[in-house]
RNA sequence: GCCGGGAUAGCCUAGAGGCGAGGCGGCGGACUGCAGAUCCGCUCCACCCGGGUUCAAAUCCCGGUCCCGGCUCCA
């Protein structure tokens, strides 16, 4: 296995990435406020964290992802409150939403989806434990954690104290002792939903819940933390803070942060209004084409949401499809070679090249832009060798879509080539329509001919005429794309 | 104010001292009854500006300009 290297936002440099474990890689990567759809700007994140998660797995890792819901906060409550709905019906509604947004996106699920209200008391034990060891104090409306007493505060963001408070304005907050601390847990206010505690009725403030639900399933050091750039500060920071303080060692070894999706050059987010949801830009759009679109860019960097680029992502998914199809075909009249020709030196040639180029681009950070690249190349030698070969070689054909499938086991993308079945029926009646199509070319009764070939097409099946004969490719859909 | 990230051919993206960048789009050609797919060729020597280092810079150094983000809920 070769060495892969990540960037660690805690460091700003890329490292080799060595697991804890040996063979295992436990992650956790911030998972969405449910109290709205969920759009593009999420999507960005949570397929860069799958592609990530799938090349792990590929290259030989058992993973165990876990992935949080915040299934009660003041987002929550307050847009309950505008709704007319209960907080928790809120949250389960958008919660379902989120699951099936992603499964329609080929998300791999996470193994564990821990949600706050089902570990209340898991988090209640954690701020006990803080509590316990000096870092936290009871304050008139909630639980607080002392910022003063951890000295390594601001070592992820690179923000100072000193700089938070002369600078921008911090959350005053009765309670607090100090502007830059922040609520373990928040005392309830009538009407708010609540659980017992030993400060009194209560629910637990934001950031508690991924250190008390992480330890849990990941135990008290793992690996990878991951979500969006904006959960450096505050969020990431302030889980650094309560889980360093309660366990006195270092937490996760490596930190990856995902870029923002823009949008006319303004990040895409819920509260400037300016988002796609992710079931709009499904029904434009197929999920193989939006996971193109993401993985074109690399995660880190800010990715521009176009209507252009979105059809540039479809056009060149296409592509990759039609390759696919023209492999396919050509196998009926491939053979094993008992000579080989430049055609297959080059080819065969051009293909190790594009595996070598795949893996090092991905170990290389997970740069999917240019990993991508070596992809096209391969699209192209396949290409070029089938126009260039009478009788293309089954072994290097089958080496092309090993290739292939490799890609689409780390990119989601391609997938719906690799699973999809005939049924033999089907197969058996598409070449019946084409025998009788011949038959009218033959007599020159073009207009019946060519409505054959319509008709097929709008179901998807394409017919070409080639010197060989008539072959028939799938093909994507139109409009929807894959 | 304090921290980050960027400016790459018509558009989108990689790269990061010399080794044809990839995709999309456009034009022309081959193939075809037409279409489609594919291939070939072209889209003239792409890297924000000004200095410098070097045999060699898009890549390193210095100085600018412009854009974007974080410092507040946010993936």
């Amino acid at each position: 296995m070769k060495r892969l290297f990540v960037y660690n936002t805690m460091t700003r440099r890329k490292e080799e990435f060595k697991p804890l474990r040996e063979g295992e890689v436990r992650m956790y990567v911030c998972g969405p406020t449910v109290y709205d759809y969920t759009h593009l700007g999420h999507a960005r994140t949570y397929i860069a964290f799958d592609v990530i998660r799938r090349y792990l797995e590929h290259i030989g890792y058992t993973v165990f992802m876990v992935m949080n819901f915040t299934d009660i906060d003041d987002k929550i409550i307050r847009r309950a409150k505008e709704t007319g709905q209960e907080p928790k019906e809120l949250a389960e509604k958008f919660l379902a939403h989120f699951l099936r947004d992603m499964n329609a996106l080929k998300v791999k699920p996470a193994d564990v989806y821990p949600r706050v209200t089902e570990h209340i008391d898991e988090i209640i034990e954690f701020i006990r434990r803080l509590q316990e060891r000096g870092y936290a104090y009871e304050g008139s409306d909630g639980v607080y954690f002392d910022v003063s007493k951890f000295m390594d505060y601001g070592k992820l963001s690179g923000i100072d104290v000193d700089e938070l408070r002369k600078g921008v304005r911090v959350e005053p907050g009765e309670g607090k002792d100090s502007p830059e601390d922040f609520a373990l847990w928040k005392k309830a206010k009538p009407g708010e939903p609540k659980w017992e505690s030993p400060w009194g009725e209560g629910r637990p403030g934001w950031h508690i819940e991924c250190s008390a639900m992480s330890s849990k399933y990941l135990g008290e050091r793992f690996d990878i933390h991951g979500g969006g750039s904006d959960l450096i500060f505050p969020h990431h920071e302030n889980e650094i803070a309560q889980s360093e303080a309660c366990f006195g060692h270092e937490w996760v070894r490596y930190w990856l942060h995902t870029g923002f999706l823009m949008v006319g050059g303004e990040k895409m987010s819920k509260s400037l209004g300016n988002f796609v949801t992710i079931e709009e830009l499904l029904s434009r759009y197929g999920a193989e084409t939006i996971r193109l679109f993401i993985i074109q860019k690399h995660y880190r960097s800010p990715l521009e949401y176009t209507e252009d680029g979105m059809e540039h992502a479809r056009n060149s998914l296409e592509r990759l499809y039609n390759t696919m199809e023209n492999i396919r075909v050509a196998m009926e009249s491939a053979e094993v070679k008992f000579r080989w020709g430049d055609a297959e030196f080059e080819f065969y040639e051009e293909l190790r090249r594009a595996r070598e180029g795949f893996y090092a681009a991905m170990n290389d950070d997970f740069n999917t832009a240019e990993a991508l690249k070596y992809v096209f190349l391969a699209s192209n030698a396949a290409n070029r060798y089938l126009t260039r070969t009478e009788h293309p070689g089954t072994s290097l054909l089958l080496k092309a879509v090993e290739f292939f499938r490799a890609v689409s086991d780390v990119f989601g993308v391609m997938e719906d080539y690799f699973v999809e079945r005939s049924t033999g029926l089907e197969e058996e009646l598409i070449n019946l329509l084409i025998g009788v199509r011949n038959e009218l070319r033959k007599e020159k009764r073009y207009d019946l001919a060519d409505r054959i070939r319509e008709e097929l097409g709008s179901l998807g099946v394409q017919l070409e005429d080639t010197p060989k004969g008539t072959v028939w490719k799938r093909k994507m859909k139109a409009g929807t794309g894959r």
